[in-house]
DNA sequence: GTCTATACATAGATAGAC
DNA sequence: GTCTATCTATGTATAGAC
């Protein structure tokens, strides 16, 4: 089969930019990725999908461990974004929590978000100790806006107990809910993180109906 | 090198069951499975580790994923049988649950219990569906321990909410502790379990010191 | 920037001697 | 029950033409 009239055919309707092939490769990795794992996710897989031979791959990553790198970097810089950006909008402990408790879900939930998320939860192990380093720095950042927000609610009586446990916990919870939720099952996924919030933080609805 | 006469010594001194070696592979596979993934350890590496060659390990196993399933179905096993006795030995909801907790959380820091736990939690991506089915078949024993509980401890009011989601948002911040937990770290393994046991289920404490 | 072709390593698994 | 030896397949990554 020839591969290259048929890149050419598809390159006059829609120019790929550098940039936005890369990202595509990110995007379907990162799906590929949830479905059936890294390890399991071959480079020939992933260059099928995305319309390429394998090794064409190695243009633009340097090694399949990139890609890995790439997906997670790319969800968690995203998270990190919308984490601060609503920080930035919201004063009170109590409504910085719920935000950050529902973007979270909703990142988890989404496809896009969700499957860098995946990635993010069950595939570090497979990051060279370099690479762990740099992903680290992200996640490190993230964790910090949870610390603050749960370390207001702690300081102003909101909540009680060990400010870092507590988000161990509340964060796990909700990650964990990436290997059960399923968005066809007994809730949708509005109603879902209504639920997780109410078992996860019952003091922030208490004041509710 | 010479493997069959070192072979004879050690079964001189230490004659081993077939039953026993197949255990030493077991909990073997498990550590390497965890500090490396199930993926990433190599046949070769199990079978140096426990002083076999790697053919000899397919006399024990059909193969790799037989291993991987042995893993699983040995640790859930054991925390299901410990679950039932403490069922049968507490009747009120808050010793149950709470003996249930500490059970769940001794069982993912101990090493032993520790490592098919992590297997459980990491790898049954890496299941083909009969054998994910089977496995299926424990936790759901398992969660069905758990579900009584809960329902038991919103029952008597102790608890408020979807008793199904309590319970996924609680054994999912436990689980998720083997992904951050140092036993070096600040908190010993009694400490974490009491923090964490404040932090899931204040409810269970808010009547002591 | 993509393709074709392939190098090179390593994986899981098997056969048969002992 | 274990070893030695090996088959076979599949993986990542590279080289060079276009």
């Amino acid at each position: 089969m020839k591969h290259a009239g048929f890149q050419s055919v598809i390159a006059l309707q829609a120019p790929e930019t550098e940039e936005s092939r890369r990202t595509l490769v990110i995007l379907t990795a990162a799906r590929l990725f949830r479905e059936n794992g890294y390890e399991r996710t071959t480079v020939r897989e992933l260059a099928d999908a995305v319309g390429l031979r394998s090794g064409s791959l190695f243009h633009h990553f340097r090694n399949k461990e990139e890609i890995l790198v790439a997906v997670m970097a790319n969800g968690i810089q995203s998270v990190i974004d919308a984490g601060r950006d609503l920080m930035a909008r919201h004063a009170g402990p109590a409504a910085r929590l719920e935000g950050l408790f529902r973007l979270h879900m909703a990142s988890l939930i989404s496809g896009v978000g969700g499957d860098a998320m995946h990635a993010m939860i069950y595939e570090w192990r497979s990051l060279s100790p370099s690479a762990r380093e740099g992903i680290r720095h992200l996640t490190d950042q993230y964790e910090a806006l949870w610390q603050q927000a749960m370390d207001d609610a702690v300081a102003c009586g909101l909540l009680e107990g060990d400010a870092a446990i507590l988000r161990k916990q509340v964060l796990g919870g909700m990650n964990f809910s990436v290997a059960w939720y399923r968005p066809d099952g007994r809730l949708g996924a509005d109603a879902l993180i209504d639920a997780m919030l109410r078992a996860a933080l019952p003091e922030l609805m208490s004041s509710r109906p």
